[in-house]
DNA sequence: GCGTTACGTCAACACCATTGACATAACTCT
DNA sequence: AGAGTTATGTCAATGGTGTTGACGTAACGC
């Protein structure tokens, strides 16, 4: 089961200090993780690499983790618990407390957005996924909702927030030679297009730069309307 | 300027057969490339798997795209080009047309969902992806729209579609073993989860395998209401 | 049919994740 | 306090990866 939350066991007890003196952690480790991929891109979160920045060999990440891919997923559920930090839930106002919830989660993801892109679509089954779930549905039971309408509108929504979330942190976190090109062509590139094989592209050119802002918060506020205007 | 279109030159000239015999070119790679991915996940997609399947020498593929990134881009490209295959805008029903625009997209990733996520947040600016946004944009002209909006109108719409298409594609394109624990998270583990920690979570447990299901034919639908709805 | 050169091939480089054997420090139990 | 167990950090090796430069030859333009 690779797509598993499970690090190797669920608790160390023997802390032996590296070679170098640092002690390990499954945080310290996924500290370390998220910084170097914050600097350098994701490119730059190789094993090797990551032992180098802990001080320790790279294998001994194992005893930790099971595979590269089980580290992302830890990464994941660190970005998920920085949004739920100080996020407390107000029940009494379902539709803002779930509009603050999706933002936050947004800004998470464009805080890391090199590290959103590595876990954003998995589920994760770690502990603050399923805070972040039941938060989630809490408010939508508080608004009204049924057990089972709570799960499909929570759905929509979190699909909603990650899914723009990633589209944006795709670009956001883009190295920045791939990023002048990608952002650069809705100004030079694009700009070019014949007025006869794309006559609509070709008239927007100069609206084309709009591209690159985010559509998510009217998205988001669409949704919620939607959801609100539904039956209980 | 990695994030570029650019196969190496614009047209090949001079076919030699590989010793194998075949005749490379830019569409029997993508080709391929694409089949792998379908057939074996985008971890198949290596140059020297590339190289073998076509039976030619692995550094032959650089004839034709930079890097593997290229690739990536160019098999983008194709799922766009896909898309758009027999799809004619009908401008006097715009918003039946670009809903079906929508439909297509997201089923094209659906078609290959592994090959969707290597490149569904890149703008590639290769020919099919300058075809779908003139289409995407002529139809919300013809809806009434001045050029500005059509292009606002046109970002919210193809973030939401690929937003979701990716999300979905995520799910589809995981390897047996991740899908298993994936979605079994929604049935198996989280049926576990206790009541006193997570009460939401625990009460919703008998509809989480609704999470499974797509959202993305409401979301779609909601967010082309909300366009219809917007001053012209 | 000659000359140019595009393109397929080869070999090499520097990386990568992962694993099994090993040593030893850190704990448990008496 | 001392012995025994074992968790955990280290080492070395395996088989993969993308990419590049040199090289020859076949395919084209003339």
């Amino acid at each position: 089961m690779a797509g598993g939350a499970t690090r190797v066991p669920a608790e160390r007890k023997r802390r032996r200090p590296t070679r170098s003196g640092t002690v390990l952690s499954s945080d310290a480790i996924v500290d370390k993780a998220l910084a170097l991929v914050d600097e350098n891109g994701a490119d730059s979160l190789t094993m090797r690499k990551l032992g180098q920045a802990l001080g320790a060999d790279p294998s001994a990440v194992y005893r930790y983790f099971r595979s590269v891919e089980d580290l992302h997923l830890a990464l994941g559920d660190r970005l998920i618990g920085e949004t739920m930090t100080d996020f407390t839930p107000d029940p009494t106002d379902w539709r803002a407390s779930l509009r603050d919830f999706g933002v936050r989660a947004y800004h998470s993801a464009q805080r890391h957005p090199r590290a959103a892109l590595l876990s954003g679509f998995r589920v994760t089954r770690l502990p603050n996924e399923q805070r972040a779930i039941d938060t989630g549905l809490g408010l939508l039971r508080a608004a009204g909702f049924g057990p089972r309408d709570a799960v499909r509108h929570y759905h929509a929504f979190i699909d909603t927030v990650l899914g723009h979330a990633a589209l944006d942190a795709a670009v956001q976190g883009l190295r920045p030679e791939q990023r002048e090109g990608d952002e650069g062509a809705w100004g030079a590139v694009y700009a070019e297009v014949s007025a006869e094989t794309y006559p609509h592209l070709h008239e927007a050119r100069p609206h084309l730069p709009l591209m690159r802002d985010s559509a998510f918060e009217r998205a988001l506020d669409l949704l919620l309307a939607a959801i609100d205007a539904s039956p209980r």
